[in-house]
DNA sequence: TCCGCTCTTGACCATTTGATCAAGAATTAT
DNA sequence: ATAATTCTTGATCAAATGGTCAAGAGCGGA
């Protein structure tokens, strides 16, 4: 009697490996062109495959676009997740900060498909944005405020400031172009990473600690 | 014997009212899909115009793209511009960051435009980047240097600060979805303008005045 | 009024592109 | 080995889309 299986097949190695191509092949042309920008013509030349096969382990190019999404959101989140009550304040933010930064060096690509898709009103991951990821601000936003609270932290609204910490640790993922043109290409590795530390944290030292 | 006007006929009345609303209405779409993900029938139709009409004011999709980032690039510059050496460097950084932070909240529309355009590696406006822009940056990042060397400013990076000025105000126009999701969209306005001076200003006070 | 120029649009075209299908090749299980 | 299943792809389709064209409507100057 054959095995009932109607959806779901488990993985086979083939699958694993192909499918892991096609998403790293996709990472890259979306990244780069955006959702609509991109073609399955593109995804499926990068990926060594024919637009049939491709389209044989996603269905439909929305599909490849919404696995990417989620393979990586939870990566994105790490960070701040780690931020750590008990820690010293200013180390742990500094922590959270330079993670941020070496995130957008070491992986800009999946930088900018966030950045296109909530530039875009982020029509795939709205919920995301208003569970896990709200859940999750407004818990670290609630540490913060207890450092500032107990006198370990000047005040600032814990909001803005996590927005801050994005904004500027992205740009230097998503503008690069920018940034390249603007300082001439010259590297920006580890001299960006550090006055962003200072930028971000000088001012929020305790006044009298 | 008619005039001779092989190109570049006077721009009539009809011509001039089109011409705004086209852009008007190109504005609305591109901002929100992206070059590739606008379609001239979208275009068209916002601007109440058949298609064929829309592209007898602009042979090419494209023209009607780079014209709107020409009507708006010297805009973007100028309150960078209006930077006073002579003047009190907080209060100039104040009233740049300020500037800023209105434009995002006015016309955060021009804003997404932009941040699109470079996110896809800015094949438009490449020369400027490289040009004007970065012209003006080293500018007044020569004055803050100075403003800095005269101790009237702690010590800072004054690229990474511009940077960093940049990617805070225009984050509230281009992740305004992801803000708003965070927030619950509760009011985000005047809050976001003084948490966000006060983040990037604190740690500029100078140390012993 | 009348003539020339500007403006407007329905119909149309060529290309791109997401997706399907049937048929054959490769792999796996028995 | 061999049958069943999984994998692969050339050919093809339908829809979307940037752009063209010719013909007519509207406007302004003489």
């Amino acid at each position: 009697m054959p095995q009932l299986k109607t959806k779901a097949p488990i993985n086979t190695r083939i699958q694993a490996r192909n499918k892991e191509l096609i998403l790293e092949a996709a990472l890259e042309v979306f990244s780069v062109s955006g959702f609509r920008g991109a073609t399955v013509d593109q995804i499926a030349a990068r990926a060594d495959m024919s637009k049939p096969n491709l389209l044989y382990y996603f269905r439909r190019k929305e599909d490849i676009y919404v696995a990417l999404l989620e393979h990586t959101l939870s990566d994105w989140l790490e960070p701040l997740r780690a931020l750590d009550p008990a820690g010293d304040p200013l180390t742990e933010l500094s922590r959270y900060i330079t993670a941020k930064m070496q995130m957008s060096e070491a992986n800009p690509m999946a930088s900018r498909l966030f950045a296109n898709e909530i530039l875009h009103g982020a029509p795939m991951i709205e919920k995301f944005l208003k569970g896990p990821l709200k859940q999750l601000v407004a818990e670290k936003a609630e540490v913060i405020r207890f450092w500032m609270a107990t006198g370990k932290l000047a005040h600032a609204d814990p909001y803005h400031l996590i927005f801050a910490i994005w904004a500027v640790t992205q740009h230097y993922a998503d503008f690069s172009v920018q940034v390249e043109a603007v300082l001439g290409r010259r590297e920006n590795g580890g001299s960006a990473q550090k006055a962003v530390l200072d930028i971000l944290l000088r001012g929020l030292r305790p006044r009298q600690p």
